[in-house]
DNA sequence: CGTCGGGTTGAGTCCATTCAACTTCGGTGG
DNA sequence: CCACCGAAGTTGAATGGACTCAACCCGACG
C-alpha cells in the first residue's frame, strides 16, 4: 500500500525492512478527497501529515485580488505537508487536482521516528530537501526562462517524477490540469497559457489532449527546457 | 561567535546550552571570501556545510544564454548549503555578494548530531524547511504579484530576517546589491529594475541610496507587498 | 435542444525588454 | 591637480511579449 512512498524515499538510498515497518506503523487512517477539495487548508495546524497514495494535488496561495499561484505539484508517494511536522502552522493551502486517496501519519509517530531512527529521519528530511530543490528550479524557470521553456521544463520534471513512482505509460502520462490551473502554475493568463501550449505542440515535441501528455521528442524537449535532472537527486547513495 | 546561528535557530524553539555546545563542537575552520567569489560552486560535492558569520550571499543558477537567477539570499546565521549534507551534490552555486566571513561544519559532525541529538536535528531540519517556505513565497511573488509588490515584499522579508539577527539599524539596513544583481533576484532587466525601484521611492515608502535601504512607511510597504511574516515561522514553540 | 465548462482565436492595450545615450562618482595615472 | 576611465545608475524611444476583452467552438450532460 505504501509502495509509492518506498519508491519515493528509496530512490535516494536503500530502505531497510525495519524502516519500512516503522513507516507502516506510523500511518493511521486513509481518506478520500474529490477534485477541488482542500487536503489541508491555509492557517490550520495539522497534527498529522498527509501522504498521497493516488491522485494529484498542489500547494497554493491566494492573493487579495483573487489571483492564485501554485507553488508545487504533488504526485503519489509525496508527503504533501511533511514540513508541517516542524513548521506547525500551514502558510498555504493544499488542494486536490484530481480525486485523491491519501493516508495520514500522526506527528507524534513521526516524532518517535526522529528520536529512534536517525537514518530514516535523514531520508524524511531529504524528502523535504528535494522539495526545496524543485522550488529553486521553479524560481529559475519563472525568472529567466521563456514561457515555452518553462512549460517544457515542467513537462520534463513531471514525466521524470511520475516515472519514478510508476505512473507513466510509455512516453505518456495523465495530467488532470485544466489550462486555467496550468496558468496558475506558470503564473500566466489563461489565454497566453493556451498559446504557449500551442507553441510546444507546433514544434512537435509533445501532444496534449484529454488531459494526457505524450512526449514525442524527449531529446528536443529537454533541449528546449535546458532540463538537467540532477536537482531531483534520483541517485541511490548512502545518506 | 556563533551568536547569529543561535539567534537564527533560537527564533523557532529554545536552544539548550548542551545543544549550543554541540553546534560549537561541530564547527571547524573559518574562512573569508571577497565579493563576487563563489562560496560553493555548482556541481561540487562538499564534505562540509558553510555558515555565514558576516556578509551577504546568494544561491544562483546560470542558463545557457548567460542569464542568471538568484534563488535565495543568505544573511548572517544562515547555513547556506546545509541541504548539501543530504543532497550531496550541489545543483547550484553560492556567491558572496559582499565580503563574507564564514565557518564550516564537517558533514561527519552533522551526522553525529543526527544520530545523537534528535531535538537539535529537528531544529536543523526546520532551518531548511523555512528555506523552503521562503522559496514558495518567492514563487508566488514572481508568478502573481506586480513587480512593485514583488520588490516591496523582498524589502519586507529582508528587513525582518536581518532584524532577527540584529543586522538592522532602526528602520534601515545595508543591502550590498547593485541594481543588476537585484534584477537577477526579481527576474527583470536592469532598466526595468531601475524603474521599479523608482516607483517605490516615488510613493515614499522607502529611500534607497549608497546600498542602504530605509523603510519610511512600514505599514504602507507591507500593504503594497501583502506581506504576512507567518511563513518565516518566527515563533518560539516546542518542535 | 440548450447550457456550461473548457479550449481556441483575434484585436487592441499595456508592460517589460532592448538599444542607446548620458550622468555621477570614485579611482587612477599623467 | 586634473583629465580620463569604468562601474553603476538614470532616462528616452522603439520593439515585442503578455494581458484583457470578447467572440466562437465543441463535447458532455441534463
Amino acid at each position: 500500500m505504501l509502495e509509492s512512498l518506498y519508491l519515493n524515499l528509496g530512490q535516494h538510498d536503500a530502505l531497510s525492512d525495519a524502516e519500512k515497518a516503522l513507516l507502516t506503523g506510523a500511518m493511521s487512517f486513509e481518506k478520500d478527497f474529490s477534485a477541488g477539495q482542500d487536503l489541508v487548508s491555509e492557517g490550520s495546524r495539522p497534527t498529522y501529515s498527509t501522504l498521497i497514495l493516488e491522485g494529484l494535488a498542489a500547494r497554493y496561495k491566494v492573493l487579495e485580488d483573487g489571483g492564485r499561484q501554485f507553488t508545487s505539484l504533488q504526485v503519489p508517494g509525496d508527503f504533501v505537508d511533511l514540513h508541517a511536522f516542524l513548521l506547525k502552522t500551514m502558510d498555504h493551502g493544499i488542494v486536490a487536482l484530481s480525486p485523491c486517496r491519501v493516508i495520514v501519519a500522526e506527528h507524534s509517530r513521526l516524532r518517535v521516528i526522529t528520536e529512534e531512527a536517525p537514518h530514516l529521519t535523514r531520508l524524511l528530511w531529504l524528502d523535504t530537501l528535494v522539495d526545496g530543490a524543485i522550488h529553486r528550479e521553479w524560481i529559475v524557470a519563472m525568472g529567466r526562462r521563456s514561457k515555452t521553456a518553462h512549460l517544457a521544463h515542467l513537462v520534463c520534471e513531471l514525466f521524470v517524477r511520475l516515472q519514478s513512482v510508476q505512473r507513466t505509460n510509455g512516453m505518456s502520462f495523465h495530467l488532470p490540469l485544466s489550462q486555467a490551473e496550468l496558468a496558475d502554475v506558470l503564473g500566466l493568463s489563461v489565454v497566453h497559457m493556451n498559446r504557449v501550449i500551442g507553441a510546444l505542440r507546433k514544434v512537435g515535441v509533445i501532444s496534449w489532449a484529454n488531459y494526457t501528455v505524450t512526449i514525442l521528442d524527449w531529446h528536443r524537449l529537454q533541449e528546449i527546457a535546458e532540463f538537467d535532472p540532477t536537482y531531483l537527486n534520483m541517485v541511490q547513495e548512502p545518506r
